[in-house]
RNA sequence: GCGGGUAUGGCGGAAUUGGCAGACGCGCCAGAUUUAGGUUCUGGUGUCAGCAGACGUGAAGGUUCAAGUCCUUUUACCCGCACCA
């Protein structure tokens, strides 16, 4: 019979599907185990980036199954988003269409490729039942203080023509579709994941089954620096400004002072000054850089005098306040002291403007002239010019000159974070409407609970320009107020998908709750996260927003178990093809598509897992995909050869001859190693192992006259074949366990348990070493002790030959491996 | 500049603890089967050398009886952040 992969895995599919066999529920005395993929945006297809995304979370639920956990292992859609509304403005189909057509599409192909989903979990954020609860969450951060709006200067995407988060933002660029962003004047709302800063930060600690790397890139994100605010007084007045430093104690050596040209007090300080006609054409410049020139490091520090002294609180001094391209209003306060000795930035300006440098740290036991300096001095050394600091080590310093701002009220210390408010608002129409109304009489008011979902309304026409289509639309925005019944208008504003997608994995714990976004036992049972895997480029905005959403609701009662996600996170490498990156504009895409066609998911998902660890980049390879099909093949023809050998008895290991036993050992030994591959995500050496244990089967059979087979022995063989391989290619080793006459459900058979005794040999090759090279090899009882190994070794002639004459310095035995002898 | 990572045959990749470097697969070479091609099965395949042997895990040092693995220095490439005061 021929392996017809075509017609076994439409079969086996309609079978798990009729039968509802990867329905999951809680009622049961299996340990949980929750592994996710990361859900997908229904773009109309998938790539292969997804295949091995789902084939590796595949892997993971049904191994884990097999072990006997009660996995959940859910699959779902983050289906609002732009490209359905560009469809909609440039086809003119209506956004929900499109999308919920690409959904039942995915779901096909995501079907075709054998994934062991709860189907019945499946949830999607564009639909009004969880849209629903995602404005909840809504609600429920306003009422907590964390969902406020404010007017700030925020990014816009004018291709996209919405605001986006800081996060959304890529060296100056549209995440999504790549346009220069710029900056706008804009009321919008925001989530304060600011005031979870530091516990975002330090939990990061607790996250053991994460990579370094995921965590490094969180740390630098939240980026706390810590340092102290200081008054200056403004001359000539009585009030102050402030400005934040990380480096207190070269507060002596500043000569001057710089402010962002945004900074809110600007305008009043340099009207009527000399300098204000400069001030104002500087300022105009600097609004009109993009955000990448103005960010990137080499570009020219540029800046003006406002007019403007502030008053040294320690020396009295008047420090003339600049205006500079290198500051930033949304840092700290938007104010830097000038110390040109001891920063770069500093003494590049300094130079330019021809300010003063003022050295107040010598490197120990040196003497710097500042008209020597060619870079400015940042590393540790003893004060100087400091007044009562004098003589300190600086870092001694840093800590006095803090406390001492403290104690006479002109300073304190302070912890700052990069890390800012969340911008959630969008003036998109696909996506979730925010759910307040703007009331003439009662001002900003929640919509209740009880009117939820605000839905989102039909008809609406898309020009892609301006303001949110929902602006336009008189019946939507026209409504009452909850509260007073006054005619009030509604918010126009939809939130960012992110919102969606950042508390996505709760809802499949309780997926059809009409009163919750979710039942507390249920989420409690569930969550966390056992594994979670994905792509890399959600290393900041998807994983950092869900671990606050998290804690939020932890900390708000709505879960017990955990305020963190995700307990393991697995980063999939990419799918690449000759080297790059596969893209439809270098025409080198391969599609999930037509691999299933020729070569039958199965065969794709093989190759997937084998070509590479899960972590690393994956070459695509058309022969080496040929090559996962031959094996299936071999293994398809072995269990057929096979199948009338097989027997209900058990082998006794004690009644075997030495090809037996080999076969014994081979079988295993894989059993053991898979299971111990498969704990540690080593998927391709787990199937390579598999690959030897076939081969082993093949040179049993090769070695074997039919008449002789020993079937109790080939049964196990078979029985562990088609076990092992079941998480991999679930329905082809489906088909073979049919074959062989099983009855039961294989994807919940037992994963299987070595034989020790199987594993025992009565000789083992070590190798003899002379200095360390190898030299011999003999076959030993390998429960020899180190003495009784080194007499065997001192009885080898070749080793004699070459000892022969010289000094024997010391012999070492390695019991199982190896004996050194090391000679003069 | 800061942070994370990678480097092993012609290629993808193995090597749990320091203990036979190159498992497994692709490719390539040969043999068997076949009218032939394909398929399948078997064997070979790091480099140099006829053999013995020597060399070999980005580079250079070191520790050790023994190093891909540990230490020091260094190079290249990839990824992330970056005028953050």
């Amino acid at each position: 019979m021929k392996y017809d992969f075509k017609s076994i895995e439409e079969k086996w599919q309609k079978k798990w599907s009729d039968s509802g066999e990867f329905k999951i529920d809680e009622n049961t005395d299996k340990p949980k185990y929750y592994t996710l993929e990361m859900f997908p945006y229904p773009s109309g297809n998938l790539h292969m980036g997804h295949v091995r995304n789902y084939s590796i979370g595949d892997v993971v639920a049904r191994y884990k199954k097999m072990q006997g956990f009660n996995v959940l292992h859910p699959m779902g859609w983050d289906s609002f988003g732009l490209p359905a509304e560009n469809a909609a403005i440039k086809n003119g189909l209506d956004p929900a269409d499109w999308t919920w057509s690409n959904v039942d599409n995915m779901r096909g192909q995501l079907q075709r490729l054998g994934f062991s989903y709860d189907w019945d979990r499946e949830v999607a954020t564009a639909k009004p039942e969880y849209y629903k609860f995602t404005q909840w969450m809504f609600e429920q951060l306003y009422k907590h203080g964390l969902a406020y709006k404010k007017k700030s200067y925020v990014n816009w995407c004018p291709s996209c023509a919405t605001v986006l988060a800081n996060e959304q933002v890529v060296n100056g660029k549209c995440e999504r579709c790549k346009s220069e962003v710029g900056k706008k004047d804009l009321e919008q709302w925001f989530f304060k994941i600011t005031d979870y800063a530091q516990r975002l930060l330090d939990d990061i600690d607790k996250l053991d089954g994460w990579p370094d790397k995921v965590k490094s890139m969180q740390t630098n994100w939240i980026g706390r620096s810590e340092g102290a605010e200081v008054k200056f007084k403004i001359d000539g007045r009585d009030d102050y400004l402030t400005v934040y430093t990380t480096r207190p104690d070269t507060i002596f050596g500043v000569s001057y002072m710089v402010i962002a040209p945004e900074h809110p007090v600007i305008d009043e300080l340099i009207s009527g000054s000399e300098t204000e006609a400069q001030c104002r054409e500087f300022i105009k410049k600097v609004q009109s850089q993009s955000e990448i020139v103005r960010s990137a490091t080499d570009t020219e520090k540029e800046g003006v005098f406002t007019g403007t002294y502030l008053i040294h609180p320690f020396t009295g001094d008047r420090i003339p306040l600049y205006l500079a391209n290198y500051v930033f209003l949304d840092y700290g306060t938007g104010i830097v002291m000038g110390v040109a000795a001891h920063d770069q930035r500093d003494f590049d300006f300094a130079k330019k403007y021809n300010l003063p440098i003022k050295i107040v740290i010598q490197p120990e036991g040196q003497n710097m002239k500042s008209e020597d300096m060619t870079e400015a001095f940042a590393a540790e050394g003893i004060m100087e010019n400091s007044g009562q600091f004098d003589g300190m080590n600086n870092k001694d310093a840093l800590k006095t000159i803090i406390e001492y701002l403290e104690e006479n009220g002109i300073g304190e210390r302070k912890v700052n974070f990069r890390l800012r408010d969340w911008l959630i608002s969008r003036q998109r129409y696909w996506g979730a409407p925010i759910p307040v109304i703007y009331c003439p009489h009662c001002g900003e008011v929640l919509v209740p609970e009880e009117q939820l979902p605000v839905l989102l309304p039909q008809n609406v026409k898309f020009t892609g320009q301006g303001q949110s289509p929902l602006s336009e639309c008189e019946d939507f925005v026209n409504t009452v107020c909850p509260k007073c019944g006054a005619p009030a208008k509604r918010e126009t504003d939809t939130m960012d998908t992110f919102v969606c997608s950042s508390w996505y994995f709760l809802r499949y714990c309780d997926p059809h709750n009409d009163k919750m976004p979710f039942d507390k036992d249920k989420a409690d049972y569930w969550m966390n996260v056992d594994q979670y895997i994905g792509g890399v480029e959600h290393a900041i905005l998807h994983l950092l927003y869900a671990r606050f959403f998290t804690k939020a609701l932890h900390d708000f009662g709505y879960i017990d178990c955990c305020d963190e996600p995700f307990k393991n996170l697995l980063t999939q490498g990419m799918v690449l093809k000759e080297g790059t990156k596969m893209s439809k504009s270098l025409g080198n895409v391969v599609s999930p598509e037509e691999i299933i066609e020729k070569y039958g998911a199965d065969t794709a998902r093989l190759f997937i897992m084998f070509a590479a660890p899960p972590e690393r980049d994956l070459d695509w390879n058309d022969t080496a995909v040929e090559g996962a099909y031959r094996f299936l093949n071999r293994v398809w023809r072995a269990v057929d050869d096979l199948k009338e050998y097989l027997t209900d008895e058990k082998p006794n290991q004690s009644d075997l001859n030495e090809d037996e036993k080999k076969l014994r050992l081979a079988v295993h030994s894989t059993i053991k190693k898979v299971t111990y591959d498969c704990d540690r995500f080593n998927f391709n050496t787990a199937i390579s192992s598999i690959m030897e244990m076939v081969n082993a089967l093949y040179v049993y059979k090769e070695k074997t006259e039919k008449e002789n087979y020993n079937k109790a022995v080939i049964t196990e063989a078979v029985n562990a074949l088609i076990v092992l391989l079941s998480p991999f290619v679930p329905h082809i080793t489906s088909e073979l366990w049919e074959m062989i006459g099983k009855t039961s459900n294989l994807s919940v058979e037992k994963w299987p348990e070595y034989d020790e005794d199987a594993l025992v040999v009565s000789e083992i090759e070590i190798v003899l070493q002379i200095n360390g090279k190898i030299r011999d090899k003999i076959k030993i009882d390998p429960n020899l002790s180190p003495d009784q190994m080194k007499e065997l070794a001192m009885s080898s002639d070749r080793i004699n030959e070459l000892i022969d004459g010289k000094e024997v310095v010391k012999c070492i035995a390695v019991p199982k491996k190896l004996i050194n002898i090391v000679v003069k």
